[in-house]
Formats: structure tokens, C-alpha cells, sequence
DNA sequence: GGATATATGATATAATATAACACTATGAAA
DNA sequence: TTTCATAGTGTTATATTATATCATATATCC
């Protein structure tokens, strides 16, 4: 079944409870694997294992949370342990912070530079991504009439999602 | 000179360097006061005072920085003081809060509850709220889309403002 | 191997935000 | 007018998020 140009600018929905949990942290860890041998990036054991848990969190998780699961196999990790290797992951795509929430999600398409927009809920902090053509277009044009030049477009709305209009 | 729909949709501009700035302070003040008494709501001298340092300072400023102000006639003021003003100022559209900076800014137009997009020059952390409504409806359009309900409009977009391309 | 840059370890501290409980003022109900 | 209830503020302590700094290790290049 061929994609839709709409589908193809959602680049993570919120997640069906049914997914395949174990091989989307798989496939996210070998496309960050790829991305780095393509720009000469070293993807350090940290770092990998820093992207892992965040993929494995399967939805923004705060620093010291991850500095936590860190522990499990790395009994001295500490806060800058964690910062840095987020630091790497952002600076190269394969994760974004959310600022609403303090929080860090792994990139649902890290081999694309493209901007994104997160629709994020406030009752269960799920997230969804997207690179919404419009919507993108929309805040160019305006930000052009300002004489304001965006460098890195992130958008964050928040709202409900669905299954949170549903159960509250 | 009549307001065209575009400029409408420009809640707040970049700054012009010339504008009266005493001014803009008083006028805020005046609106808040019209909004809190059509509203019921109590504007006491400490909320009152919050405002007037945010408005003041003219861009969005930090609680921190916003306590250190308060202290000059606040000798005791505490971090709640300035919280639970600013919790009070957000909750009825007199403020917003810029996520991207950890800090807040007055609101332009707080007799109406409208969505807002801000601008934000990473360089020198000024803004620009805007409410566009090609924005919101590209938004909104694809939120529908994904169940997802936006309860306020949030959006910030991070950039490099003109005055800040020119100089750099 | 020695020089250089990159990555991590370790400790301390900064910056932002909230919890909890006490006290005061205000205004309505009795 | 007393009593009660609510909203607002004072005060102290603590939670949460992020960075600075210096030391050590590891990889890379010549
Ligand atoms: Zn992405
Ligand atoms: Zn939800
Ligand atoms: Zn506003
Ligand atoms: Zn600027």
C-alpha cells in the first residue's frame, strides 16, 4: 500500500496500543546507526545506550529518569553523563527536546533534516510528529513578513489526544 | 490609518527601538485592570506589581529575575510570591509563558482569549506573539485530523530575529 | 610514540519550580 | 457583631532540571 503525501508528513503519530514496541527501538537504534557512519559521527556505546532508553521509554522522558535506567548498567553515571550524551543526540538529529515538557523523544525520521511540530498531550504526555507542509508553510510566510529567520523550526502545541478525550 | 487584517494578526512586533516605552507599561496595566474588574477578579498590588516588572521589562523576563525586582519593595518577597502571581497572571491571559526560555511575557491583547504564536530570536530572546490565523487553521486542521483537541494554541518557533541578522 | 582532539568521570553548584503549613484579610452568613 | 469560609500572602524547606569545572581516559593523526 503506497503512502499518501499525508501520511508521509506525519512522521509519529500517537502510538496504537499494538505496535511492534521491541522492533521500533531496533530499527530507531539501526537507523542512528546509519545516520552517524554517514557523517563520520563517533555513536559511542553511551550514546547508544542513552537513545536506546528513550526509544524503549516510547514516549519523552526527562533527563533524570533516563539518568536512572542509566544506573541499572552504569552505577556512576551522573547528570552530565546524561546531558552530554542528549547534547550529541540533538545536535544530530536523532532526538528532540520538548520544552513544554522537559523532556527528550527520539526523532521518528533522524536521516532527514525537516522541521517538526508536536501535538502534545497534557493528561498522558504522549506526543505526536509531524512535518505538516501547511502548517510549516504557514509560519515561513509569516516569519518572512517579520524579517525573522528560522533556523530550526519547532512548533509545540498542547491539547488532549484522543484516547485521553475518550477515557477522561 | 486603518489596520489591515495582517497586521491584526501581529499581536506584538519585534520591538521598534523607538517606541515609548513608559507608555506601552501604563497602557498594559490599564487593560489588565479592565480585564480583571469586567471578570470579578481581585488585581492586588502584588500581581499588580508582577505585571508592571514584566511589562518593564520589556521582552519576557525570568521568575528569578522578576524576584530580584520585586525585592527592591518586597524586602521578604520568596519564590511562591512571584509563582503565585505569575500562576495568577497565566491563568487569566494577562501573561504567557515562553517554554523555550524558561520565562514570561506580557500578554498584547488579554481582553481577548485568543491562540498565540511566538517568535523567538535565540540570539537575543526577544519575541513576537502573533495570532495568525493561517497558522492556527493549519494547525488545527491537522490536529482534527489526528483527534487530537488543542485546548490553548500554543506554538513557538525558535529563529534569529532582523535586528539580530543585521548586527551578527 | 607523542601530540592533539574527543569523550567520559567526578564533584560541585546554578537555575527553575513546588510542597507544606502558618497567618492575615476580606466578606458573607448567622 | 460574631462566626465562619475563602482567598491571598508569608515563610521555610525541598524538588526538579541543567551547567561549570577540572581530572582522566580513549581515539586519531603525524
Ligand atoms: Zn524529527
Ligand atoms: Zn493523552
Ligand atoms: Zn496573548
Ligand atoms: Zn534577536
Amino acid at each position: 500500500m503506497k503512502k499518501s503525501s499525508d501520511d508521509r508528513q506525519v512522521i509519529a503519530p500517537f502510538h496504537s496500543h499494538a505496535h511492534d514496541h521491541g522492533q521500533c527501538v531496533v530499527d530507531a537504534i539501526a537507523a542512528a546507526e546509519t545516520c552517524c557512519a554517514k557523517d563520520g559521527l563517533s555513536f559511542t556505546p553511551l550514546r547508544r545506550q542513552v537513545l536506546e532508553l528513550i526509544w524503549s521509554s516510547h514516549g519523552p522522558i526527562g533527563a533524570y529518569d533516563l539518568l536512572e535506567k542509566l544506573r541499572a548498567s552504569r552505577r556512576n553515571a551522573a547528570p552530565p553523563t546524561v546531558y552530554r550524551a542528549l547534547d550529541f543526540l540533538m545536535e544530530n538529529g536523532l532526538i528532540h527536546r520538548i520544552e513544554s515538557l522537559n523532556a527528550y523523544v527520539g526523532c521518528g525520521d533522524p536521516e532527514r533534516h525537516h522541521g517538526a511540530q508536536f501535538l502534545i498531550c497534557r493528561d498522558c504526555q504522549c506526543v505526536a510528529e509531524l512535518d505538516d507542509d501547511e502548517i510549516g508553510k504557514a509560519v515561513t510566510r509569516r516569519a518572512k513578513a517579520l524579517g525573522f529567520s528560522i533556523h530550526q523550526q519547532t512548533v509545540e502545541v498542547v491539547g488532549q489526544c484522543a484516547d485521553c478525550a475518550a477515557r477522561l
